[in-house]
DNA sequence: ATGGCCAACCCTTTTACATCA
DNA sequence: GTTGATGTAAAAGGGTTGGCC
């Protein structure tokens, strides 16, 4: 099975002869010239040819067995580096995604409150009838995650401004008519559908506003108007 | 095709030695 | 100086695999 019967016998004799305890008394370490032989070697390739091996033994007075084992070793000494090197590496990208992870989650939050001002605003000249001229500015500006601003001209048409986010994420898109419906309580208005782009709706599931509410995402209010305000 | 043998490898454990408090 | 704990490298032991007959 093993391949160094014969060659062990020799350099131990005197050990392998005696109790088990008492074998390889002589184990020393090996000599810092024999070392750095042998590391220049591993360099160059890991596993020795059975040739290779005898010359090296022969060069450094060390029995083919015993740089057999050195490489055998070294070769596991190695692996548990490399492995080391990769979980760090890993680790590093964890965290990495991690940050992007938080970043994006503060961002969404952030057009979810601009959507709760937004239906307020649009809320709000419904209840109190016809709006009447250009009367209307509302400009929430939530840190540097861009603004709402809508305004409405005197032709009464409402327009939206929402910064880079909006445009970013698609916020809703036209397949979402029944939640423009039942969030703005909106028929299919012209002039309102028209003024939201076409946009993935991955965001903008039924789904995915229920883990916005999961998510706690709504704890807070934005301009005094609480989320669930939104609902009724 | 199958099984035995052998060599080489890997993984785990043991052993001997060095270092340090 | 010695002693025990700890770390490291050399080596052993056992299992697996692949080539050969």
């Amino acid at each position: 099975m093993l391949d160094y019967t014969e060659e062990m016998a020799e350099p131990f004799s005197s050990v392998t002869t005696t109790k088990k305890k008492n074998r390889n008394r002589n184990k020393r370490r090996f000599s810092d010239e024999q070392i750095k032989s042998l590391e220049s070697m591993f360099e160059s390739e890991t596993r020795l040819e059975p040739r290779k091996k005898l010359q090296v033994a022969k060069e450094l007075g060390l029995q083919p067995r015993q740089v057999a084992i050195w490489f055998q070793n070294k070769r596991a000494r190695w692996k548990s580096k490399q492995l080391e090197r990769d979980y760090n590496i890993l680790q590093a990208n964890y965290d990495n995604l991690a940050a992007k992870y938080g970043s994006l989650k503060k961002e969404k939050q952030a057009l979810v409150i601009q959507l709760q001002k937004l239906n307020d605003l649009i809320k709000k000249p419904k209840e109190e009838g016809q709006c009447c001229g250009q009367v209307t500015e509302t400009n929430c500006n939530d840190g540097d995650k861009g603004e709402t601003t809508v305004k409405s001209d005197s032709e009464g048409q409402l327009s939206f401004s929402m910064g880079r986010s909006e445009h970013a994420l698609g916020v809703l898109s036209d397949d979402d008519s029944a939640i423009k419906t039942d969030y703005f309580g909106l028929e299919e208005d012209p002039n309102l559908m028209s003024m939201v782009d076409p946009a993935d709706d991955s965001l903008t599931s039924r789904e995915e506003w229920r883990s916005f509410d999961s998510d706690g995402l709504f704890d807070q209010s934005n301009c005094g108007y609480p989320w669930w305000d939104f609902w009724s």
